[in-house]
This record gives C-alpha cells, structure tokens and sequence, in this order.
DNA sequence: TTGTATTTGTTCGTATGTATC
DNA sequence: GGATACATACGAACAAATACA
C-alpha cells in the first residue's frame, strides 16, 4: 500500500528534472540552461548541491559548461561516449577477451552487410564509393589518416544498412578492439600492403552490396575479420572464430590457411 | 612542440585517480574507500570538489555512499546499469525504432543459440533445463515471475553460448525492448495460451541445442521473435524483419502466415 | 588591445540528520 | 540510549576564466 520512503538526495531530484527535460525534448541541443545562481533559486537548493547535480549531467553526456561563460550550461547533442565508456569499462573490468569482441564484431558487419546489399538506396552507394576513394587515396600515407577513412566507409555501411543501433554498437566495437589490439603490436611492418589489402577486402563487400548478394557480402565481412585478427588469438580462440563461418557457408580450410600465410 | 595547456578540472583528476585505481584492480569490489575527510587530506581539494568527483563515480556505478556510514564509500562489483542507461537514453533521443532494436535483438539472440548449440557443455544443458522447469512452473500464474523466468532462461543460455558481451548487450536489448513494447500493450488477453506458447518456443530452441544444431537454433528463436513482436509493427518494417529470415533459411510464407493468426 | 563585469571553479566554516559502536 | 564519526546540505567568500564593451 505505501511505497518505500528512503531519503532521495536532492542532487538527484536535480538530476532527475533536468535530465527528463532532456529526454522529453523540453531542451534541445545547444541550448543553454539558465546559470548556476538562477538554478540556485529556482530549485531552491544550495550551489554546491546544484554544482554536483550538473557534474553528474556532465559525466553522463547531457550538458556541458565551460568556467566564465556568462550564459549556462550547453546542452549537448546526443554523444555514444558515455556508451563507449561503459564498455570499455566492462571490456575491463569483466576481462572480455579478444574473441568475445571478435565475435560481437564479426556478428554487427556480417549483419551490418546483409541490411545494406538488401536495402541500400542509389544515393547511399555512391557514399559508399566515396568513401572508397578516399580510403585508397591514404594508401601508403598517414596511417591514422588511412584509419579515419576506415572509420568513414564503415559508418556510410552502416548508413546504407539502415540501422543506427547496428551503426552505433559497430563502430563502440571497433574502437574497443583497437585499443585492446593496438597494446599488441610492435611494428606494423608492410604498411602499405596491409593498406592495399585491407582497401580491395573493402572493395569486394561493396561490390556485393552492389550487386544486391546478402549473403557474399556478409561472408566476405566475416573473412576480412578472420583474416586481419586472427593472428592475435591463441589457436583454440581462432578455432572458435574460424568454427563461426559454418554460418556464411565459408570454406573452413580456406580460413584455416590464410591463417598460416 | 608544445602540448595544450587547457585547465583540467580539479574533480576531474580525482575522478580519473579513483577509477584508474578501480579499473587496475587496485582497489576491488566491497572494498572501502577512506572517508571523504581523509580523501581530502589525500588529494589536498576542498570537500565540495572532492564530492564532485564522488558524485560523478557514483553514477558512474563505481562507488556507492551513505550517509553516516562511518566507513567510507563502498567500491562497487562491475554492473551493466550504466549501459542500460546509455543504451535507454539512445533509443529515446535518437528515437531508435522498434524495427531496429528488434533487428538488433534478431541478430544477438540467434547467435547467442548458434554459440550455444556449437559449444553448450552438459552441465549448462542441465542449467538451461532447470530454468525451462522453472518458467513452465510459473504457467498461468504471475505474469512479472513469469518474465523472470524467461530472463534467466536466456541468461543461462547466453552463458552457455560463453560470450559475456552477447549475454549483456542481448538483456540490455530485452529490457529496452519490452519497455518500449508494454507502453502499447493495452491488456495483455489469453496470458495463459502466450506463456504456454512461449514455453514451447523456448523448449524448441533448446531441443535445437541440445542436438547441437546451430542453424535449427538460431532459425528457431528467430521466428520466435518475428511470431511474437512482428504485430507492434507497421506492414513495412514488418516486411523487413521478415526478410531477414532468408539468413535463416526461413520459410518467408510461414513467417507471414503467423502474423495474420 | 585592454579593462570590467559576470560566471564558473574552488575553498572554508557550520549546521543537521544518520549509521555504528 | 548516548557518544562519536560520518555524509548531507547550506552559505559566504575568493580565484580563475570568459564575454563584451
């Protein structure tokens, strides 16, 4: 009949509101909120309880504020960084090992390319080529440069597949298993080749988007990943990575072999 | 030559300080921190600083604080509640559609079947069995008990599939999913025949399991997920979530067929 | 470019309710 | 129940940063 009547801390009634207005749409982005003496008065509360109320809106993406702005806080547009956080914090904490991540990838991208070769529209993929383009034109130059066009043919893909929760937990994944990855490598020997190679792998999905073949397009996905990623993984886990391909029809010896090249 | 010299926020280095230490290990679940008066002494900031950076913890999940708990705050076990929250928030401002989250889900739990029926040990067959016992038990009777039950179905079976990520973004896709379900379920009519139904599907999946056929299990609790949710959809995205039954080998008349019973 | 006013960042002191012994 | 140490909350003050005249 009664509801339980712990003390709710009045930061967090503070919290509650102001994030609420947030959900709700009653503040948009970049808006800027009234400053902290005017919240003072209207939440009735002290400043330094108000103060912890709007970190804690900071530390969860909602709002930011800058010391000396004369205006308030500005709303922030919505951010995936307080997600990527989570899971790089869970990535740690709850030791998720490299096939884990691998897995969860190879899962986004083969479904990733199967929603884009089923659904992408004309205007996507010439994004999609674009993006291709620029990808080969940082072949043999900045490897950061080259990761960041990477990084946009991969969100354009995901654009065409039509899904922003695909979109958003592909590219969370992507980071994750290159930081975890990056700590690995001593010196990426033959850059450039990787580079040519990892442009045509890219080449043949797109062309099996193009051409509307689902299921080609995830299969070959899926053999970028083993191809690229394998070689960090104790032979048991690369067995199990490997094992996954029964699932795009891969040749299972072909996999195995590329392994050893 | 130089680097950026922007301000950082006395908090902030409190914050990174404290979760360094959490992340690293050095300091472990159930452990206390010192109390807020020594943690000052320790950083050399004023209380309200330092209670910013504790705040900021606090929501992150780190730590947890009572008031006159004459120890300090308590260092909290790893929880996926910050990933539910960022996951809420972003389907709520990014106004992801249920098409999306149920693709997503499509796309989690089926392989979460295939992992499963490939590498399921005895002893989590037997688990599986036991919380199929248990659902079965709950048959016509509290409908809350009832999806608990089912969720600690699927918590067994994530673990038998032995992917963590899968098994926490697959009940963080769950929840979401039903709270953005129940909102339009007006009255839930023939409670008892949909529980009974939903037994069944469950007991179909893990028969597939058991059998260690992959593809069976993962058509299996794909077109438990198209029979049970494809009526909240509009006829164009409930086309699509059919489509994607062709990466199943699914029967697309049978997919459609279900809807109209 | 240089002040000046305003705001946020930070500190300190104090009062109050609470959990543990 | 009382004593003690704690977190919670408040308010005033100063320092640093920003925007604007």
């Amino acid at each position: 009949m009664f509801a339980p009547a712990r003390p709710v801390r009045a930061y967090e009634r503070v919290v509650e509101q102001i994030e609420a207005a947030i959900l709700d749409g009653k503040l948009l982005p970049d808006q800027r909120l009234p400053s902290e003496r005017e919240l003072v008065k209207e939440f009735a509360v002290s400043r330094s309880t108000l103060r912890e109320a709007l970190r804690v809106l900071q530390s969860r993406g909602f709002i930011q504020s800058r010391a000396g702005d004369p205006q308030g806080a500005v709303v922030q547009h919505f951010s995936t960084d307080s997600l990527r956080g989570s899971m790089a914090a869970l990535a740690r904490v709850e030791h998720l090992t490299l096939l884990e991540l691998l897995q969860f990838r190879v899962m986004v991208e083969a479904w990733t390319c199967r929603l884009a070769a089923a659904g992408r529209s004309d205007e996507q993929l010439e994004e999609m080529d674009r993006e291709m383009a620029a990808m080969r034109a940082h072949i043999g130059g900045d490897s950061e440069a080259f990761a960041e066009a990477d990084l946009a043919f991969h969100a354009a893909l995901a654009r065409a597949a039509g899904n922003k929760l695909l979109e958003i937990s592909g590219s969370v994944v992507h980071d994750v298993v290159l930081t975890l990855v990056s700590s690995k490598i001593t010196a990426s020997r033959n850059r450039r080749k990787q580079m040519q190679e990892s442009c045509e792998r890219h080449a043949r999905v797109l062309s099996a988007i193009r051409e509307g073949d689902p299921a080609e397009a995830a299969r070959i996905s899926y053999q970028n990943i083993v191809d690229y990623y394998s070689v960090y993984l104790v032979a048991a886990d690369r067995q199990r990575l490997v094992d996954m391909g029964a699932a795009f029809g891969a040749d299972p010896a072909a996999a195995a072999g590329s392994v050893g090249s």
